[in-house]
DNA sequence: CAGTTCTATGCAAGCGCTTGCAACGCAATT
DNA sequence: AATTGCGTTGCAAGCGCTTGCATAGAACTG
């Protein structure tokens, strides 16, 4: 108790190796020899030892942390992605550092600056959306910067994620053939979304229709805002026969305002969602979404991390795509 | 580019000092006279500065990493409260590793070996309830340790929380105080959730009523339970008035399926649930719920943190108490 | 004005680990 | 028998910072 905490030198000692070799156990277990091997397991046990993984990070070159930055976690559709992610890295011997930047991103040059002093291994950005000066700063560090959900023409290192856009275009395509005619868009104010909406609205009128229209809501989206943008449509030219909400949670709180309001979804008013949350399949009537796979989108962050480390090359832009899922509400 | 990061003694030259001025200048701002604070400040921007906190780590005592472990963020009803304590805690300097235990603990000692192995200065507990074992390994440890929401008769360190068994009598107290006379719980399977689940019915039977039904489900609870939870009525004897649900997504769903069923909520059949979370107040209709105050725990827990940095004496069991938000579903 | 206290700074010894280099023993090769 | 090569291990020099102790003035004190 009183006695300092046990030293990579107490094991070796303990197992009449020196300090080094018992590094090279704990780092590269298949460098030393297997009788070697077995000593340094009953040391570790027997003084009970618990490595300092500061003092690695200053001696090696690796920090075995991971910096997650995203808006928020209180309502983020973010989140199956980020848990995935914690869990994957986790597997891998990583820990992650979560930071929030806020929905307008204002700490992101602070958490971008924790990170560096940190010396993690990856900064991964999940839904932010960095300025120019910003990427600029990243590419000229050297540390492995992952974009993951969006797609970018020039990422600042690698992307991991999928066209919004193509995902607008898609659901575009997939209402016309529903036989919708009349689509109002529920557009969250982010970049992404507002990529979708463009990509949505491109493939709808190239189809022919007339352009959709649409109602701006703040981010982070939420339930509420679904139940305002219902009341919203009174407010139009003309009804829609359906809503395109920027989040599940948007489409969720709509569909029950609507039915409050004695409408029946989908038969007098469809409605889609988008990110295919758990409770999208759950809901009555069911919500029709777009499905994003986060343990997808993990597995390849740690692909890509694991490359890096091997200093192989690979790819800057991984696609992981999307799948419109069709249910009751559309 | 190719030229190693700057370092301390990068800055202290600049400025024409020794690395343990500029050191201090960074630790205890007002060691140093402002004369020599302005060429320190001037010098980090010359040589674009970023501390390597992995060094300062070793060197110091203080890691500025705090570890928060979690079951899950998917779906978890202490999003905020964790939100908050990170947003917290990035204000006062230090960053969080998120880890997750996964809904039945099982990664929990993996877990707090990560956070030992990298010094952290706290570990943060946050609905996870830990076995003998582990506590008295916790306890063995000089690290800080803060469970939070719970509040145990015993905590290994220190507990910021509340009692969940009066949160439960408060709300029987409520119900009975609004004439329902036939409650039923949902109960997920949770060793906080059965604590107010033994709090209401004690209560309950106190003040002279029934012992109320249950069903228990399994964790995390999410939206499809309350779906589940609401056919599951059928089976009961009778049908109960009021059916109290161990948290806001329970309650949503159930609600969602009686108005499905065409159940008028809450004339033909009130709804409690359990958080607060923000939908509670958006839902139709808004949901009776329980507040916890996620920002305050927060706040105490910085404080708690900041005591024992400066060597304080501190309060174990830090009470933050409750508060039942009366709706419109019950 | 000598003695005492304070304030601001420097010196240098670590903090606990990683890793390049060298060395050793042993098996395979010539 | 001499040489080469490989698999293991040890040596020791850091990694970049913090902090106890010492010091030198400055600012008091009586």
């Amino acid at each position: 108790m009183g006695t300092r905490a046990p030293r990579l030198d107490d094991v070796a000692a303990h197992a009449g190796v020196s300090a080094a070799t018992v590094s090279r156990f704990l780092n590269n277990p298949d460098m030393v020899a297997e009788a070697t091997a077995v000593r340094i397991r009953a040391a570790i046990q027997a003084v009970n030892y618990v490595p300092n993984l500061n003092a690695g990070a200053l001696a090696g070159s690796r920090s075995r942390l991971i910096a997650a930055l995203v808006p928020d976690i209180a309502a983020s559709i973010f989140n199956d992605t980020v848990e995935a992610m914690i869990e994957e890295l986790a597997s891998d011997g990583s820990s992650v550092v979560l930071a929030l930047t806020g929905p307008d991103n204002h700490r992101l040059h602070a958490e971008i600056n924790m990170a560096l002093a940190r010396r993690v291994d990856a900064i991964i950005l999940t839904g932010i959306v960095s300025d120019a000066e910003t990427r600029a700063r990243l590419r000229a560090n050297p540390v492995t910067v992952i974009e993951t959900w969006g797609l970018p023409e020039d990422p600042i290192d690698v992307a991991v994620g999928f066209s919004h856009s193509a995902a607008g275009a898609e659901m575009a395509r997939f209402l016309r053939g529903r036989g919708y005619r009349r689509p109002h868009m529920v557009v969250p104010r982010s970049s992404r979304s507002e990529r979708r909406a463009k990509g949505f609205a491109e493939r709808w009128m190239h189809d022919g229709g007339a352009e959709p229209t649409r109602l701006d809501v703040n981010v982070p989206s939420h339930f509420g805002q679904g139940r305002l943008s219902y009341r919203a449509l009174d407010d139009l030219p003309e009804r829609p026969d359906v809503v395109v909400c920027g989040s599940d949670w948007i489409a969720q709180g709509l569909i029950v305002e609507a039915q409050a309001a004695g409408i029946r979804v989908p038969d007098q008013l469809a409605v889609t969602g988008f990110g295919n949350l758990r409770m999208a399949g759950d809901m009555r009537p069911t919500i029709t979404s777009v499905d994003i796979d986060g343990a997808r989108i993990a597995r390849e962050v740690l692909r890509v991390l694991r490359a890096r480390a091997a200093g192989e090359k690979i790819e800057t832009r991984i696609d992981v795509g999307f799948r419109v899922i069709a249910r009751e509400s559309a």
